[in-house]
DNA sequence: CTCTCCCT
């Protein structure tokens, strides 16, 4: 134990926490802090209390304090202990806990004063877990508060501890790492935008057997691509090598079977990012990175978490390279350039940033505080905790001004979501099952969505499995029991709810109402959209309550569901249930529609034809439709909204004509106009011309008649209309019509766009500067019109010639 | 082109 390079940095440590209380341990994975880090503090005496350290999986909190234990030669539950969710081992004699990171959060909540706990110690902070950040925020309030004497350590392995520290106001302590140099192979050139990943992935696999030896690992996204690269693989690899697949779905023998050396041949294994942090693979000397990673990301406008594939970033890169250099030096092959190396991102966002807020916000209420004042790493986002405010307040766990209700502290005691929560609390026992069921991944996958036969499954494994025709996942199904039986001890008496009711308890936003048509499409009653499979037997239910849905964002595919009756609805939400009026625009029908519809949320449960809706509704809900369609322009309005847009730029108070501008101010000069139009079609024969002219007060109009006439006077006295429909505003006349014109006419300051015709009416030139026009082509033009109308005056001077319309008189 | 990881 005296070899592990942390031990370098423990005087410091303890040092630093004697006289400080607090420390930041920055060490490299293998340095071996995880087990150092606690047996130090307590055989240097720093506190008589326990020393309670966090970890991010039951699995390591379980290893950790076993490995202690072992230190001190004992079994663990007497010195050493660990405590996870359902199952502890401690004793009177427990100096040491290590405890799952929700522990720590449910006794801070229960006992704000942490007492007899003389530290504690965050590992793997640099994971930023969401029980991580409040627990170290909660701690710190804790010590500021009520414990000066509460000693608190960070263990984080990148190298970015600077800003825990400063949170914390501690000192900076850097320990190495005990690994081997590890080379870096990078792509000569980036994939092309079409490269698929499983192909490009299994390539590179090919060439790093072929260049290197030792055991590979590979990084992809999912299991889907997993499966993928298995199949191409296929065949293309030297006699002896074993891949094998690594994803957190498998159940624990097979994760274990594929960790394991090798027994004969060279082993690849194909993994997920659990192979990153979550276990460590034995005999691993090359990694293959395919550079993606697949995180859950929470969308506050739907209020349900989605799925997305990105980029790794730098930290992820690193620690998955890392992990080819645990026995030997090693190699890393990745999917990208050295070029493309500079774009990554540095971290993964931190959950507190991407993940639902529910339960922390939930959190924060029992404690209460407002996130702001909290001494938090990173603030939670925004969008994500008002979705979650909002969805714990229908929950009824906060009250209207968001103080936690006394439901609300029943929720927070048990080990759930707030939505499965509150279910098991009004449903009762009943519920455990389906609450096991929905907190974890779907045991049916690929089956028809209801979640009765699920149920069913837990109830009567074996005869589900003799008489239904869909496989379950076995280990997903055990856990599911087990964690229903545990989940049932501690709820109350059962209500006599049926499983449509529970279901509708948790998730009163899904309430799924089908529309119309063949397709089995559904609006949810939070007002968002839903499909599903045609050929799922649910597929003509009116209403569902849909408890799990891929995160596409515009229509979500349905994964689990169940018929729920209207009755029952009524029943359950009879204080969310009200009618009303509505009166709005149907981009589908493309006309205003109103109706009275009794609502639960953005569904209708009935629904009446309003018969005489408010003519200030109608034409306000016109309106909304008004936005979304052309604008009816006929040619007088266009000429007038031109001279309008020519007259302005000299009068600032005129209104804007342009299109989007009217679009954006029709609530004030269209509303009045709009009364009786319902339609697209009455919309398209409206004519906004009189809307349009009611903008400009009599003085604005009287100038606007001056400025930008309707018509350009000639020489000869002729009135000409003036075209405002162009770029510019234009006439037309016969070139001999201008003799003697020495100026350019203009309107608004700005020149008349003038075309000249010849005697026969066709044009010979488009000119803004008739001056200019004489002294240049004019000559040439004079030429050629000699020539073809040679009757006709064509004078050496222009400038000095009489206008006309007439030929030359006879001589 | 059907779901990463984890926790009270």
């Amino acid at each position: 134990m005296t070899e592990l390079p942390i031990h370098a940095a423990l005087d410091d440590l303890i040092q630093a926490l004697r006289s400080r209380g607090r420390a930041v341990l920055q060490a490299p994975p293998g340095a071996g802090k995880t087990t150092v880090v606690p047996l130090a503090m307590m055989q240097a005496g720093l506190t008589d209390g326990r020393i309670v350290m966090l970890e991010p999986r039951r699995l390591a909190a379980r290893a950790a304090a076993e490995r202690m234990a072992e230190t001190l030669g004992e079994p663990v539950g007497q010195t050493v202990g660990y405590r996870v969710r359902g199952e502890s081992k401690v004793s009177k004699s427990t100096r040491i806990e290590v405890v799952t990171e929700g522990i720590l959060t449910r006794r801070i909540q229960h006992d704000p004063e942490l007492a007899g706990v003389g530290a504690v110690i965050f590992d793997e902070f640099h994971e930023r877990s969401l029980n991580a950040d409040l627990g170290l925020a909660l701690c710190l309030e804790v010590a500021g508060a009520l414990r000066d004497d509460l000693m608190l350590v960070a263990m984080s392995a990148t190298l970015d501890a600077e800003p825990v520290a400063a949170l914390m106001d501690a000192p900076m302590i850097t320990s190495e790492g005990r690994s081997y140099p590890v080379e870096t192979r990078w792509l000569d050139r980036p994939l092309g935008p079409k490269a698929r990943i499983p192909e490009a992935t299994a390539d590179l696999v090919v060439q790093a057997v072929r260049e290197t030896e030792g055991g590979v690992l590979v990084f992809l996204p999912g299991e889907g691509e997993i499966r993928r690269v298995e199949g191409l693989l296929n065949g293309r690899l030297p006699d002896g090598c074993v891949v094998r697949a690594l994803f957190g779905a498998m159940d624990f023998a097979a994760q274990r079977a594929a960790i394991q050396p090798a027994t004969s041949g060279r082993k690849i294994v194909l993994a997920t990012s659990i192979a990153e942090t979550s276990l460590t693979i034995q005999d691993i000397r090359v990694v293959v990175d395919a550079g993606r990673a697949r995180r859950s990301r929470f969308d506050p406008a739907s209020g349900m978490s989605r799925l997305v594939t990105e980029r790794v970033t730098k930290a992820e890169a690193t620690q998955r390279a890392g992990r080819a250099g645990r026995v030997a030096e090693g190699t890393c092959y990745r999917l990208w350039t050295r070029g493309e190396e500079g774009g990554l991102q540095p971290f993964p966002p931190a959950e507190i940033e991407s993940a639902d807020l529910s339960g922390l916000v939930l959190e924060l209420a029992q404690w209460g505080a407002d996130p702001a004042d909290l001494p938090l790493l990173t603030q939670p986002n925004a969008g994500s905790y008002a979705e979650a405010t909002a969805l714990l307040k229908m929950l009824g766990a906060l009250d209207d001004n968001g103080r936690i209700t006394e439901h609300g502290q029943q929720i927070t005691r048990l080990p759930l979501h707030p939505r499965l929560a509150h279910m098991l609390t009004v449903a009762g026992r009943d519920a455990a099952p389906l609450a096991a069921l929905l907190a974890e991944r779907d045991p049916l996958r690929g089956a028809p969505v209801d979640l009765s036969l699920r149920i069913e499954a837990i109830r009567e494994t074996r005869r589900f499995m003799e008489e239904r025709p869909y496989q379950p996942h076995r280990p997903t199904l055990e856990r599911i029991k087990q964690e229903a039986k545990r989940l049932a001890k501690d709820a109350p008496a059962p209500r006599g709810l049926s499983l449509p009711e529970m279901a509708a308890l948790a998730y009163p936003d899904r309430i799924g109402a089908r529309r119309k048509g063949t397709a089995p499409r559904y609006l949810m009653s939070g007002g968002n959209g839903a499909v599903l499979d045609e050929t799922d037997p649910s597929a003509n239910a009116p209403f569902l309550v849909i408890t799990d849905v891929d995160g596409d964002r515009r229509e979500a595919r349905i994964r689990q569901a169940i018929e729920i009756r209207q009755s029952d609805l009524r029943a359950l939400f009879e204080d969310r249930i009200a009618w009303q009026d509505i009166c709005e625009w149907s981009p589908r029908e493309g006309r205003v529609i109103a109706r009275k519809q009794e609502r639960l949320g953005a569904i209708a449960l009935d629904d009446r034809i309003w018969q005489d809706p408010d003519p200030a509704e109608v034409a306000r809900a016109m309106l909304d439709g008004v936005r979304q369609l052309p604008l009816p322009w006929t040619d007088a309005a266009r000429r007038f909204a031109a001279r309008v847009e020519l007259a302005r730029p000299n009068d600032p108070d005129l209104p804007s004509m342009r299109d989007d501008d009217l679009l954006a101010t029709a609530e004030d000069w269209l509303l009045p106009y709009l009364d009786g139009i319902k339609s697209a079609g009455a919309w398209k024969n409206f004519d906004i011309l009189p809307a349009l002219r009611a903008m400009l007060d009599y003085g604005q109009m009287q100038a606007l008649d001056r400025e930008t006439p309707a018509h350009f006077t000639t020489p000869l006295g002729r009135q000409i209309p003036i075209d405002y429909g162009g770029e510019h505003p234009s006439i037309e006349l016969r070139l001999q019509e201008m003799f003697g014109q020495k100026t350019h006419p203009t309107v608004a300051g700005k020149p008349l766009r003038v075309t000249l015709l010849s005697p026969a009416q066709r044009p010979v030139q488009t000119t803004m500067d008739i001056p200019g026009f004489w002294d240049s082509s004019y000559e040439d033009v004079r030429k050629d019109m000699r020539g073809r109308y040679p009757k006709h005056p064509w004078p050496d001077d222009p400038r000095q010639a009489d206008p006309t319309l007439r030929a030359k008189p006879r001589s």
